[in-house]
DNA sequence: GATTGAAGTTGACTCTGATCAATTTTATTA
DNA sequence: TAATAAAATTGATCAGAGTCAACTTCAATC
C-alpha cells in the first residue's frame, strides 16, 4: 500500500515531468520544499470540471496526466475552445487578475493533476529566487500563448489552422520526449473546431482530404502524420516556436 | 530647468498613472523604492521602435504618453497587429520566456515611456512581496488580454469586432479617468484592421455605416462614440471586463 | 449484443468578407 | 504652396467557409 501510494503519488523529485512542469531550473532542496504544499489530487474523470467559470481562485493546477481543456460559453452557449492543456502544462494563472476563474477548464479523459495553493506558492517563491522567476517565465509563456492563438486566427485560412493544431500537438509530445509523429489524443473534431473558430463540417474536410493526400491520418483517437515536413510548412511557423520548455536563469 | 526636469521626469510617487500603472497597491515607501530603478526614455517620434523582433530582452516598458502598437511579421511581410498599448500599460512581459523580443514595438505618436531593467525589478521584486504579486497581476492581467483577442477573432463578426474594438479602447479611457465618448486615437484604420483579422476596405464601410446609423463617428483621428447601449450591445462584452485595473491583496 | 444518442461525414447552397481596381482624401516633404 | 506619397473610400466581383439537411459511424449503457 505504501508503495502503491508512492507510485501514485510520486513527488515532484520522482516526476517525469520535471523538465517541463513547473520544477524546472529548481534544484533538489527547492523542488523539495515546492513539493510540500503540492496537493496531489484524486483523478479526474473524462467530463469533470477541474474549475468552472466564477469559481474563487485558490489554487493553480499542474497536469500530470490527461487532457484539459479550457473553453467559456457564449451568451448564446456555444462553446468556445481558448486551449488544450497537456501533462507538465499549467492551467490558472489567467484567474489571478480577477480572483476568479473566467474561465472552465474540463478533463477529457481520465486526468490528474497537481494543486498548487496560490497563497502559499506566492510566500514561497519569495524565499526561492528560481521559482519566482520560473513563475514569471511560466506567466510570460501564457501571454505568448494567447499571441500565438491571436495570430493563428486572424491570418491563416483553415488548411493552415488544422495543420497548426495537428503540428503543435506533435511539438508538445516531442518536447515531453512521447512518440510525435504517432500518437493517442482524446480530443474531438467538434473541439478542434471550436479551438480553431471554425466548424465542425470544415475540420471533417480537412482532415479527409489531409488523409487523401497522404499529410495527416486522423481517425478515432488516433492521429498519424505521414508528411512532416509537408505539415510543418503548411503549419507555418514563425520563427518563434510554440512552447519554450525551459527559461532557466543561470544561477551561480 | 530643474523645474522643467522634474515636471517632465516626474517620478511614480507624482505620476498620474499610479493607480493604473505598476505601483497599483504599492505603499508610498515601496514605490519610492520601486521608482529608483526606473529609467525615464526620452520620448519616441512617431515612428521610433521601442524595441525590434530578435533583440535581447533587457527591461519592461511602461507607458506613459502616447500609444505603442505591438506586431510581428508575417514571412509574406504582413502586419499582424497584437496589441495597441496606451499610458499606464506595460509591454514587453511576452519576451522574458525568449530572453528575447519576440514582436516589434513601435510608437505610433510622439510617445514616452519609462524602462525598468528586468533584473533589477526580479531583485526588488522578491523583496516587495506587494510589487511580486502586483507582477503577478500584470502578467496574469496579459494572459487574459491574449485569451480575450482569441475570443474575438474566433466567434465576432467584422461588424462586432469593430464595434468591440472602439468600446475596449472607450473603456480604458475611461478607466483612465479621461473621456471616453470622445476622443482622439492615433491608430490607423489600417492598422485597425491587421488587430482585428479584417481589411482596410471592410473597416471603412463598417466604419461608414456607423456614421450613417448614428452609432460612432470616427473621421481622421477623432473618435466620437454617440449611442454607447448601442456600441456596448454589439461589442458584446462576457461577464468579464476587456480590462482589469486593480487586483491588490488586502495587506494587514 | 441491442439500443440510443452523440459525433462525424458528405453534398448542395448561401453569404460574409476578401480581392481587385479606380478615385478621392489626407499627410508629408520639398 | 506645390508635389508626392500614403491612406481611405467606393464599387464590382469572387471565393472560402458557414449553414442546412440527410445519412453514417461510433460509443456508452443497459
Amino acid at each position: 500500500m505504501a508503495d502503491l501510494k508512492t507510485a501514485f503519488n510520486a513527488g515532484c523529485l520522482n516526476c517525469g515531468l520535471q523538465k517541463i512542469c513547473f520544477p524546472t531550473g529548481l534544484v533538489r532542496n527547492d523542488i523539495t520544499r515546492l513539493d510540500s504544499i503540492v496537493e496531489r489530487k484524486t483523478p479526474f474523470r473524462k467530463g469533470d470540471h477541474v474549475f468552472r467559470t466564477g469559481q474563487a481562485f485558490h489554487s493553480l493546477f499542474a497536469v500530470r496526466a490527461g487532457v484539459i481543456k479550457i473553453y467559456a460559453l457564449s451568451d448564446s452557449g456555444e462553446e468556445q475552445i481558448l486551449g488544450f492543456y497537456l501533462p507538465g502544462d499549467v492551467i490558472g494563472l489567467d484567474a489571478l487578475t480577477h480572483k476568479m476563474h473566467v474561465y472552465n477548464a474540463i478533463a477529457l479523459d481520465t486526468t490528474s493533476v497537481c494543486a498548487i495553493p496560490f497563497d502559499q506558492l506566492e510566500v514561497l517563491s519569495l524565499q526561492i529566487p528560481a521559482l519566482n522567476h520560473q513563475m514569471f517565465c511560466l506567466m510570460s509563456k501564457g501571454v505568448n500563448e494567447g499571441r500565438l492563438h491571436s495570430e493563428i486566427l486572424s491570418k491563416r485560412n483553415a488548411d493552415q489552422r488544422v495543420a497548426h493544431f495537428i503540428w503543435s500537438i506533435a511539438q508538445r509530445f516531442m518536447n515531453r520526449g512521447y512518440a510525435y509523429t504517432e500518437f493517442r489524443l482524446g480530443v474531438l473534431h467538434r473541439d478542434v473546431a471550436a479551438f480553431l473558430g471554425l466548424t465542425p463540417e470544415t475540420v471533417s474536410r480537412i482532415l479527409a482530404k489531409s488523409a487523401q493526400d497522404d499529410l495527416v491520418h486522423w481517425k478515432r483517437k488516433e492521429v498519424k502524420i505521414v508528411d512532416v515536413e509537408r505539415l510543418r510548412a503548411l503549419a507555418g511557423e514563425r520563427n518563434v516556436s510554440a512552447e519554450v520548455t525551459d527559461c532557466r536563469v543561470k544561477s551561480g
